[in-house]
DNA sequence: CTGAAAGCGCTTACAG
DNA sequence: CTGAAAGCGCTTACAG
């Protein structure tokens, strides 16, 4: 059987509640005693009994990470946030209990009401998301990555989508582009509701107005035939698009890429091309490409931090939203007269 | 404060184990009873402390699940484990603990002697993984998916690559085709000992040369050029190859195709393709491509009983090995003279 | 700086 | 069919 802490008190010769001061470091401990303590964890691997923890004080040293993984999402952008708040929860001594699809409010209730775990990640927010109603009702320490409509009272952190569209349209306006395109994420992905596309469509749209330039969007199909329709579509009949912005998957990024090769459109020459809070790795594109790049670790870390702080204190409603920054890498240059 | 199991006893009116019992359905119940805690459990919003319910019952109803998610991981074939994992274990009224990377022994060291999990799920097994020797000396309840070098005292499900490699040749060999490739995974997974491309790859070469093939063999990098170039070769200058199995990522697969029809290939007529243990959906593909799925919530509900069958009881070590079943979308014919 | 003890909220023999 | 009670392995006032 596993050592407990009367195993350790025993064999260190002092009281249980000695040993859990020693671990916890809540009360100071004498050198001597405390080398006794550990060389008798180390002599019989100790490892405390999690329930048993959990019971007495309170606290399981979990948290739930709810990602949907809906049947139409992108995994791999999604999985990198799983990842991301699963690391940043270790670096708290954290544990990750994840919460996936139907489980995404019964679960929610469920891991929380019964005390299994601490407080709530809530990845991959809907405009309208019943798991950002519940939490709200729950009460509950959770932070969300990334914003709902309704915000009243939560904790969330994004990337700052709307500063990003229009660094991107400035980038382009500022290189003396006239005609510029979005080529955005399949039109399921808008009409789901997800939040950042559209929150980026519209500051993109607005930018563009502000800046005088005309504006062309694209949601194309994940196939090649879909990409290519959508590409065409933005250069236009006489081809004067000369800025372009993708903000999507990285399969389609590469597919509009090819496109524009075949197109015998050379990158930045003819077009200047930037890719939009991308979590993928865009210098290894054909060209690599400038890049406002969106990361995980980021608003994870920051989003497990907050939810943190609100278990062990108070935290104030608000949402975070992280500046974007611009990666040149010399796929945009100005317009050639 | 949330209700205890005192507070619905005290409303029901009956003892704290009579509910209890009630609740485990571990002894009977009257009727009455019964029905009197049931409406004192929806009265109060009643949920059973997981803290309380570990250490006295000593059970979490936890899995961890480890999936190391390397730099080099296709993400997506690997979330799908992962998330077939976490439905099956729901299926349980288990939840799932996710432990990524460098977690990978220490994690599973940690969970399971603090008694945190009561068993584990490991995913993305190499042929030499020291997750797998971790299990075997903690001796506790486990089953991988896949199957490593030394399965000596494990628990292992995982299609079998070997049969799946088999069907593909013969299915070719049968079709009259005298020269078949098999385009892979980039040189880097092989490198890693991931262990499953490996086993159809031999699997592939030693059924091809029983069967009297030429075989050549690709291992493209993700690239189009690396793709393109992977297909050329397997080809062979006098484009004399009539067979071709695909045994790698979507994207790959999809390039492929991309460069047989650029190279003025059709398939079947010319040339016959089989997508080998794919995790994707290949009948969206031009053109749709047979395939000898693998299906991830197959191995992983399978892994997910096996465990749980050792926690509560005891299970033989053994390798299960699932019979890979082929789906005909007509992207292979006889080989036309 | 350290210890004895109550208590966290359950499960499960033991008893009837 | 049901109840009283011990005990799971910790944490944390309370006391010194």
């Amino acid at each position: 059987m596993a050592a407990t802490i009367n195993d350790v008190a025993r064999v260190a010769g002092v009281s249980i509640s000695t040993v859990s001061y020693a671990l916890s470091g809540k009360r100071p401990i004498g050198e001597k005693t405390r080398q006794r303590i550990e060389s008798a964890i180390l002599e019989l691997q100790y490892q405390p009994n999690a329930g048993a923890r959990a019971l007495a004080g309170r606290r399981t040293y979990i948290l739930a990470v709810t990602e949907p993984l809906r049947p139409d999402t992108y995994t791999p952008a999604h999985m990198a946030f799983v990842l991301a708040a699963a690391t940043a929860a270790r670096a708290y001594d954290y544990d990750v209990l994840l919460l996936t699809q139907d489980e995404a409010t019964g679960g929610l209730h469920r891991v929380t009401s019964s005390r299994l775990v601490d407080g709530v990640i809530v990845l991959d927010v809907l405009a309208e998301d019943e798991r950002a109603e519940l939490v709200r009702s729950l009460d509950v320490p959770a932070a969300l990555v990334g914003i709902p409509a309704d915000t009243d009272g939560l904790v969330c952190v994004d990337l700052d989508f709307e500063a990003a569209a229009r660094l991107a349209v400035d980038r382009l306006a500022d290189g003396g582009h006239r005609v510029v395109g979005l080529l955005g994420h399949p039109p399921s992905v808008y009409a789901r509701g997800s939040n950042f596309p559209l929150r980026f469509r519209e500051a993109f749209v607005a930018r563009a107005a502000e800046r005088d330039l005309e504006v062309r969007l694209g949601a194309p199909e994940r196939t090649i035939a879909g990409v290519r329709e959508a590409v065409a579509e933005i250069l236009g009949p006489d081809r004067d698009l000369t800025g372009l912005v993708m903000h999507c998957e990285d399969t389609i990024q590469m597919r509009a890429l090819d496109v524009l090769c075949e197109a015998g459109l050379r990158v930045p020459q003819d077009v200047s091309v930037i890719s939009a809070a991308s979590t993928f790795d865009t210098s290894t594109f054909t060209p690599p490409l400038d890049v406002i790049p969106l990361i995980p670790a980021e608003s994870c870390s920051r989003a497990v931090e907050l939810t943190i702080a609100q278990i062990t204190g108070t935290v104030d409603p608000r949402v975070e939203l992280i500046p974007p920054t611009y990666v040149d890498r010399g796929s945009t240059a100005p317009r050639r007269p």
